[in-house]
DNA sequence: TTTACTCGGACGAACTTAGTCCGAGTAAAG
DNA sequence: CTTTACTCGGACTAAGTTCGTCCGAGTAAA
């Protein structure tokens, strides 16, 4: 359907509400924030954790925070995490095989890089260029240019309710609800 | 393994051979030209073709031609026809489904482009450009760059090879082979 | 000491891609 | 005019990837 898969939105979505100082929030938490599937979403952060970008607090109450500050992360870095560093063009070397060749091509058919793949590699460079320039703390500072100012209170509000709502005693309380 | 599918290389690759003045080839030929797999590189042309940069010419001695200027057809054109348009990202707009929002989201959450949604647009962009910036014209050029002086000529005389090998005479005599 | 919440990896279904095969139509050969 | 066989064109199959689920191991908190 796309070139990139969900695993990027899905964890681009995840890793914004960990911009914020101080944040910590389990891959379950940071799922139902986003709303969607928290198993999937604890998936990939395994993955973001093998990265290096992401470290695991373990245990009740841990969870995930960022490996270094949001300003150091790309969107470029956490895509090569997700989707493993993959090329746009993968190259055959197809010119080698060339009929007119015979069994072996000759010296000036494999000489510098093949004309297709120098294209794709340009291009490729250039989406690069723009995913590296762009980090994490950017895109939280644009949603949050657009957000009203109580906006990360209200965040702030629903993570701590979570964790809070977690404890033995709510539990108990809200039981009887679905 | 890579963004683009092998279909791109096998196709480009293909393509180039047919930029020649006057030239038109069977998929058949053309795929043994390039060492590929000839069964697959006929369902690309049925592609290529029903995308307008091709077009058949049926009954035997027939093939293929390039449906207009190879200099007019880049290689945004090929990689789009054997690809089918994807995007870069398909967003979902999981902004909307924050949790802090209840059912309804308000109207400041939808509004513009989605933030991650904006970055992967610019990518895109940038890489199209480089694209759509070189045309099958300017690969053949190229190739013809590096290639020997005698090269044209010996292509073109595996093609009329090619074709008069398939004459029933022909056949006889070269039964006996593999 | 117990609890239950967290990560972490094993497992399964659905979809896309790479590749094969055979039938319909048609230009050329006889 | 008849036959030939070469061409496209689409239906079919196998393998790999992605999306998503589930359950077990370890650990901070109660």
């Amino acid at each position: 359907m796309a070139l990139y898969s969900t695993s990027v939105e899905y964890g681009l979505h995840c890793l914004l509400p960990l911009c914020a100082p101080e944040a910590r929030a389990s891959s379950q938490d940071l799922a139902d924030f986003q709303g969607v599937s928290s198993a999937y979403v604890a998936k990939l952060f395994t993955t973001l954790k093998r990265a290096g970008l992401v470290v695991a607090l373990e245990g009740a109450g841990g969870g995930y925070r960022l490996a270094r500050a949001a300003a150091d992360i790309s969107v470029l870095d956490v895509v090569q995490a997700l989707e493993g560093n993959k090329p746009l063009f993968q190259c055959k070397e197809i010119r080698g095989n060339c009929a007119v060749f015979g069994d072996e091509p000759p010296a000036w058919a494999n000489k510098g890089l093949c004309s297709i793949h120098a294209v794709m590699i340009e291009a490729e460079q250039q989406m690069r260029n723009v995913l590296a320039a762009h980090s994490l703390a950017d895109l939280a500072a644009r949603v949050g240019h657009k957000a009203p100012k109580a906006f990360p209170r209200e965040v702030a509000a629903w993570f701590g309710a979570r964790k809070a709502g977690r404890s033995r005693a709510a539990r108990r309380i809200t039981a009887g609800e679905k």
